[in-house]
RNA sequence: GCGGACGUGGUGGAACGGUAGACACACAGGACUUAAAAUCCUGAGGCGGAAACGCCGUGUGGGUUCGAGUCCCACCGUCCGCACCA
């Protein structure tokens, strides 16, 4: 039977037209229903989407549509994370102001997200650029600043001289900056931190409950925090060559048990003791600027070797005072790392090793690993850094190297120098304060007012919001607030004397530290409403990319519980996300033109299959190079352009292949193939929906018919999947549990049954509710086509009727020895013993056994039968 | 160097310790068509065989188990993260 084809763009815009008429995306605020709260990473406003955002909001809209069906208050919203360097970059290239270019971009890419057709409620959009949204980050870094979470200090800082900008160590990358690329330099300057490292013990405590994060993120942020247990060692510096008022190293050491191995101290480059003697030791003054040029990357480092430079000077060793040991320069030692200094026991870390051997230190054994033999040990070229006894150790010998670190570190916190005890027990963590002065006019301004006479002075809760000056001028590098002629010149709130403004702005990863909870009430008074917050967070379900595994997933987590107690927030959610789902990139393949230019995919033409598939550059007519599959970016081209591919096949057809095929936590490859294939189930859908929808709708009576109940059996079993694996977040397996159902409802057209129109419908009614939140609009045409006035969007999830989840019948194999033999169909309630006769009648099981009894017999109710021969 | 993840057909991938390869893509053959597209049907892990069927098969080698893609050990390979963290 003829039918009309479904036509994708045309129907979509008649469905997200109705759906914003009927406002059903508007999260509800009556605060008793359950709530469910789903959110995307909300997007830098680029100006257009990309293929990456499409499977990120597809995936989350699924969700949020899967939980409206099942009856939850939904919070869906978006935003957008607008403040950031690349305005800036455009304000200076193509003079616009960074305020007009991120509101154009803004502008556009919300059309193509509402071309996407998400269930989102943009009642709720909120921009951080707005200073609508930015004026409460200013009130909340005020009560940080009350409460000493936020502070100023001196920092050496990273430099980045193309973007004129301050960057956190963490955004740094291989020594360059992570957005510009250039080399970075270090400088010295007054900025503000956010003071992260007071919650150090409490974030890395707290991991162990996020049990709805993937493993691998969460031993991401404990790594990172880093913490470590140890104690700090203080080593009398020998006077000879010592300089002036120097008396002592002190270093921190998480094997205190291999003290007697050290055979020497090294200090960084930055340790204030190697400044001094580099003052006047040009040798030494030339490594440390060699140390500082090669960064601190471990890359760089690996690459290049372990350096060190003799100092000449020695320090007693603090549990013998004869025992003298030289003071080393090392490039590995990293000054804002514990103390700055260590001590190398060659024979007990790798890396101590390898520096011995090269300078020709001693190497002192003082583990003897479990199992070696103490008569032979000797170490080689690989340290014994593991447990086992110690050696060589005076009173420590005998000891495992569990309880030596104990008794040393008893005996060091008891031993006295200079009226202090020589060691103490420490913890430390390697995580640093979140430094988040910007020098760059498009971020959020820090709310302080330098005054020669009072410092650094809040600006009063009257004055705010700070707001950028709107005349500001782009066209040259640097910080355009610094070099505005009036905006920085203020009075003193507390003296009345003219001051300077703070030209400073925030990191904006501050502005997405706390989105989420401004979502909750994006029109609130203050900041966060308790209320609103108290009901919708933490967010059940938050999804993203994995590159923020650590930055931006870990500053949340400690900006909200800051804004806790800072009284910005309601104390008693600590964690902003309880579920967290990261999901693969979007990949392609590259083509290069014959010039090695990199072409893009709509720039060829794809010939022939396999091996002899090649790419032709269709404005040359020559061949192409198909290249490598990468992840889709701008520098190679291997992009698809989203608004191409939903005027073309539709949204819903982007959005069932972003989620078909590829488990999401792992990268896609998009292919034209892929995207066919889900426009010609878009249609087959359609065609059994039409076919369904002309049949009388009638129900048989009397004992339903054997066909009937076996699509309907499908239907229910492909219902009760495709919820689960929604609810687990594997569209992959939903996708497929609905094609599984798709050929049986395609198989059933075809059958005569009398009550067969009747089960049809039924199943028809079930296909378009598990497609809906995949693909909502043809859902809803395929709804009103079967005849229902309503919008399927407030539908409700269907329920599966656990009577069609099992069959009467089972089949289960029948092995012989573990290896398969044949399989027998029995009646589902047939007993074990039922079973094994079936299996033991089969002819190839008879067989195989030729004649031998069998040993003994398992059965697997319902599964399986393994007879041992 | 450290940490983590992953290795299954031509491809993407399924598989509570229980029939490996669901489902899809690509492919081949057939039906429909003047033809193509669309659609429908059929086939297909490898080797051998006309077939029945047999053997082999989830990176490699061991182990646990009645039974291993799944658990354990060792190795090989690929990918990702990283701040030599003392």
């Amino acid at each position: 039977m003829a039918t009309e084809r479904y036509n994708a763009p045309d129907r979509e815009q008649h469905w997200q037209a109705a759906w914003d008429e009927a406002g059903i995306y508007i999260a509800d605020s009556d605060q008793t229903k359950p709530k469910c709260y789903v959110l995307e990473m909300f997007p830098y406003p680029s100006g257009r989407i990309h293929m990456g955002h499409v499977r990120n909001y597809a995936m989350g809209d699924v969700f949020a549509r899967y939980k409206r069906a099942k009856g939850f208050n939904v919070l869906h919203p978006m935003g957008w994370d607008a403040f950031g360097m690349p305005a800036e970059n455009a304000a200076l290239e193509r003079k616009t102001h960074p305020a007009t270019w991120t509101y154009a971009n803004i502008d556009a890419m919300k059309r193509q997200l509402k071309s996407m057709g998400l269930s989102l409620d943009w009642s709720r959009e909120i921009a951080t650029c707005n200073v609508a949204y930015y004026k409460h980050q200013q009130e909340i870094f005020l009560k940080l600043l009350e409460k000493g979470l936020a502070y100023r200090g001196p920092g050496k800082v990273n430099w980045d001289p193309v973007d004129q900008t301050v960057l956190a160590n963490e955004q740094v990358i291989d020594g360059r900056g992570w957005r510009s690329g250039a080399l970075v330099e270090q400088r010295e300057m007054q900025v503000w931190y956010f003071k992260i490292s007071a919650f150090a013990d409490d974030l890395l405590k707290a991991l162990s409950a996020l049990d709805k994060w993937p493993e691998k993120v969460r031993l991401m942020q404990a790594n990172w925090i880093g913490r470590s247990e140890g104690m700090s060692v203080r080593w009398a510096l020998d006077p000879k060559g010592a300089p002036a008022g120097e008396t002592e190293i002190e270093v921190f050491t998480t094997r205190p048990d291999t003290l007697f191995g050290a055979s020497f101290v090294a200090i960084a480059a930055d340790h204030p003791l190697a400044r001094k003697l580099a003052e006047k030791n040009a040798a030494l003054a030339e490594f440390a600027d060699e140390c500082r040029r090669r960064g601190t990357s471990v890359i760089e480092i690996e690459k290049g070797e372990k350096l060190g430079f003799d100092t000449g000077l020695k320090v007693r060793h603090p549990l013998d005072p004869d025992w003298l040991v030289p003071v080393w320069v090392a490039n590995f030692v990293l000054m804002d790392y514990g103390t700055g200094a260590i001590f190398g026991c060659p024979a007990g870390d790798q890396r101590d090793l390898d520096f011995a051997r090269k300078y020709d230190l001693p190497v002192i054994p003082v583990i003897l690993p479990k199992g070696a033999d103490a008569a032979t040990f000797e170490i080689g070229q690989t340290a014994a850094d593991g447990e086992g006894t110690m050696i060589n150790s005076l009173f420590l010998d005998g000891l495992t190297t569990a309880d030596a670190f104990q008794k040393v570190a008893d005996k060091l916190e008891g031993l006295m120098l200079d009226g202090r005890p020589v060691g103490q027990r420490q913890v430390r963590f390697r995580l640093k304060d979140w430094g988040i002065s910007r020098q760059r006019y498009w971020g959020c301004p820090v709310p302080v007012i330098h005054c020669e006479t009072c410092g650094a002075v809040a600006v009063p809760a009257k004055d705010l919001p700070v707001e950028l000056p709107e005349d500001a001028t782009f066209d040259k590098p640097g910080n355009p607030l610094e070099r505005h002629p009036t905006w920085k010149n203020c009075t003193c709130p507390q003296c009345g004397k003219p001051a300077r403004r703070e030209t400073d702005t925030m990191d904006t990863f501050v502005d997405s530290s706390w989105y989420y909870g401004r979502f909750t009430a994006p029109d609130s008074a203050s900041a966060i409403d308790a209320k609103a917050a108290n009901y919708w967070l933490p967010v059940d379900q938050y999804i993203g990319g994995i590159e923020h595994a650590i930055l931006h997933l870990l500053y949340s987590r400690f900006f909200w519980r800051a804004m806790g107690e800072a009284g910005a927030a309601p104390a008693s959610v600590k964690e902003p996300f309880a579920a967290l789902f990261t999901q693969g990139m979007v990949t392609h393949e590259t083509y290069k033109s014959e010039s090695g230019g990199w072409l893009l995919p709509t720039d060829v033409t794809i010939e022939g299959e396999g091996d002899v598939r090649r790419a032709i550059e269709i404005a040359t007519g020559k061949p192409a190079i198909i290249g490598s599959i990468e992840k889709m970016s701008k520098s190679k081209k291997n992009l698809v352009d989203p608004d191409d591919i939903i005027e073309h096949w539709g949204a819903d057809c982007a959005r069932w292949f972003m989620l078909s095929d590829s488990p999401p936590e792992r990268d896609v490859i998009w292919t034209e193939a892929g995207v066919q294939g889900a426009g010609r189930f878009i249609q087959r859908v359609w065609r059994l929906v039409t076919d369904i929808a002309e049949r009388p709708k009638t129900a048989a009576g009397g004992t339903p018919s054997e066909d009937a109940m076996e699509v309907r059996r499908a239907a229910h079993k492909a219902l009760d999947a495709v919820g689960r694996n929604i609810e687990a977040l594997r569209f992959n397996v939903a996708v497929a549990q609905i094609y599984e159902f798709t050929n049986a409802l395609s198989a059933a057209l075809g059958k005569k049954a009398n009550d067969l129109d009747a089960a049809l419908h039924e199943c028809a009614v079930i296909l378009v509710k598990i497609i809906a939140p995949m693909m909502p609009h043809l859902a809803e045409e395929s709804w009103a086509r079967l005849g229902y006035n309503t919008l399927l969007a407030k539908e409700p999830w269907p329920e599966v009727n656990p009577a069609l989840l099992v069959d009467d019948r089972v089949t289960l194999a029948v092995q012989v020895n573990g290896k398969r033999r044949g399989e027998i169909t029995l009646a589902r309630a047939a007993t074990n013993a039922e079973a094994e006769a079936a299996a033991l009648a089969l002819e190839p099981v008879v067989k195989a056994l030729e004649g031998r009894p069998a040993k003994k017999v398992i059965v697997v109710p319902q599964r399986i039968v393994n007879i041992v021969a």
